[in-house]
DNA sequence: CTTGCTTTGAGGTGCGCACATCAATTAGCC
DNA sequence: GGCTAATTGATGTGCGCACCTCAAAGCAAG
């Protein structure tokens, strides 16, 4: 049955030109007679049941005895059967909607994140895939967990969530899964819930990274580091602050990290802390900002020092830190690309909905090192 | 007709949930029947034609009139009619065939695409993609040009080229182009083909990002770099070495670069050369390895140094360059990523022979810098 | 007007699968 | 055996589109 079908793609050895490969296969021409995979119906075939039996399996129906399972399930390893996933998109003739839940704020990365939202959902419309993306403020958690409860499987598939950790939220998520409702958690710090996906960076070795990257730019002689956050209450900052310092001490002992400095997004505020804290530490050779967003504190303390002549670090590509990058306001960046990441995170929500695994390695979102020089 | 069908998600503005949209549904509940899409039979009714003709319309069929295609194209505006692919890759029913062209060599960078190649073979199985790969020697650009030359419109729909520059390779590639078989240029500097699609990195700017990388690992006393190179014939080495020396010289001034040494992949040879170099030289102060294969180079070079006291950067992520970065015998690898490379090739190659254009902003493959703290 | 050509319409078929219905068979149990 | 319940098979329909055939209509030149 399948023997004189596919032939001719068996052959990844290298050895065979594509021409020789088909010279074998009987004469054969046109690529689809060539090339015909299994089907359903040789799939039935093959496990000696009716088609009826082998829908029942594959789609996980009810009424199947354990030996049907079997012999279907056989089948499909020895034939090598695949679903043609046209056929059951086809067939199912369903789109799928997903909602990104997003903090609201004015943050530049964040700005760069809903960008990329907008566009694949635009991208995606050919794709049975809808996408929609609703704010919320960054500390309301009870709202987040209101809004996760008031989704409904028939209207929303997948959600993917970027929010402040807190058990409310967490138990929301549990919920939706629960309910069939696929959860991706969206590079947000909070304890992971094991059973949902997540979408996001290793925010310790991104400290580590930023300590690194630090040692190596601020010189070899003694000088003290500013780290800057916008608020440390949050887990990612934590991490990251852990891995500076661990990195910071461990290799680079000459400089010392000053506490961290809070700006709380306020900017008058920053300027304040900023000159007070530079003020009272002339021997400041690097500054660290931890946070996604570097605008208002780089800008605060471009009112104080030089910044071509310390060691600057920050987190995240915007068009704001890439500017600062060129003209070496900034020394380096640390970045996931937001574009990867909402890719990803919708790849994996389709597949999840698929009943299928992502594949783990493209899925991965990279640590992204910044220079002048690899923009 | 389509204003029933197809309001849910319009609303991307985050001001409504899904909830209160549907509830303007006017009572529809069943996700299959709220956002339906216009189909060719809306189509052709909106357009005021058949359905044959939207139709001849959509597939560029012969014996068009000028209005009857204005007619459709204006109805496709004004309905916002996207084919449904999986619809139309069913009717087709037709599987996509990619080859990649790699050249023969035992380099570890090349083993790693080997396997993603391998990967993504069984990974696209069922996604109507088959994948094959062949090799060739480095040099042979006559056999290359002769095996691309053989391919045949009905065995291949699309090539993804790893060879080295040439004439004759760049009309063969020409002529594939012709004979409407997809090309891309694959991580292979050649003087590009501007009609066909070239992923890979810009070596110039890898080459800078090195330099800059060295001049901050190096410290600031005066020293020497060793360049090390497979070898400098092609335009990727080239380009690399600009790269780096032009960061050098205007950043690093105290930083002075030896010339590149060749290692022609001969391990007994590198071992000679560079002993020789590095005694001739005490003050090294770095070592930039700009080619692929960092295992041979490295390894020489530990015979006649201490690694850990030098800064080191070599190009692309391997077992080897991993390994010698956790242990400190490399402080930084320049990489591009094979998987995200074989994959992105395959969507352009897939988007293409479907007529459509590929995301450009994902298939830009990035430089990437890799420290210890961020593997 | 006829001849020959182009353009349009109408209709059918099939891609591979999901899903539904109904009848037929089997298994479990008293 | 007789009953119910679980399990199978047979069959049909439709998803949205590509591709094909044939007939009808339009159009131009002679």
């Amino acid at each position: 049955m399948r023997t004189s079908k596919q032939v001719i793609f068996e052959v990844r050895t290298s050895i065979l030109a594509f021409a020789d490969v088909l010279k074998e296969s009987s004469g054969r021409r046109k690529s689809w007679e060539v090339v015909m995979r299994p089907t359903a119906k040789d799939l039935a075939e093959a496990a000696g049941v009716s088609l009826a039996t082998v829908d029942r399996v594959l789609n996980e129906r009810p009424n199947v005895s354990p030996k049907a399972a079997r012999l279907v399930n056989d089948a499909i390893e020895r034939i090598g059967f695949v679903r043609n996933p046209a056929a059951v998109s086809l067939a199912r003739n369903k789109v799928y909607r997903f909602l990104f839940l997003l903090p609201a704020s004015g943050d530049l990365y964040l700005k760069e994140l809903l960008r990329h939202v907008e566009e694949l959902t635009d991208a995606l419309k050919g794709d049975l895939t809808e996408i929609a993306y609703r704010q919320i403020g960054i500390d309301d958690a009870h709202g987040v967990a209101k809004l996760l409860s008031s989704l409904d499987k028939e209207e929303v598939d997948g959600v993917a969530v970027m929010a402040p950790e807190s058990p409310q939220v967490r138990d929301a998520m549990a919920r939706l899964l629960q309910r069939n409702i696929k959860v991706v958690q969206f590079l947000s710090g909070q304890e992971k819930l094991p059973e949902a996906d997540f979408v996001g960076i290793d925010n310790f070795a991104a400290g580590a990274s930023a300590g690194k990257l630090m040692g190596m730019l601020a010189g070899s002689h003694p000088g003290k580091v500013m780290v800057i956050a916008e608020t440390m209450q949050s887990l990612d900052s934590i991490q990251r602050r852990l891995g500076f310092d661990h990195v910071i001490n461990s290799a680079f002992p000459h400089l010392t990290c000053l506490p961290s400095i809070e700006t709380h997004a306020d900017e008058a505020r920053s300027q304040q802390v900023m000159a007070r804290v530079l003020a009272g530490n002339r021997d400041v050779s690097g500054i660290y900002v931890l946070s996604a967003e570097a605008r208002v504190p780089i800008l605060a303390a471009a009112g104080n020092v030089d910044l071509g002549t310390i060691a600057v670090v920050v987190h995240e590509r915007t068009p704001f830190t890439e500017q600062a990058l060129r003209d070496d306001r900034i020394d380096a960046v640390i970045a996931q690309d937001p574009g990867h990441a909402v890719r990803s995170a919708i790849r994996i929500m389709r597949a999840r909905s698929d009943a299928r695994e992502p594949l783990a390695a493209q899925e991965k979102i990279r640590i992204e090192i910044l220079l002048k020089e690899n923009l």
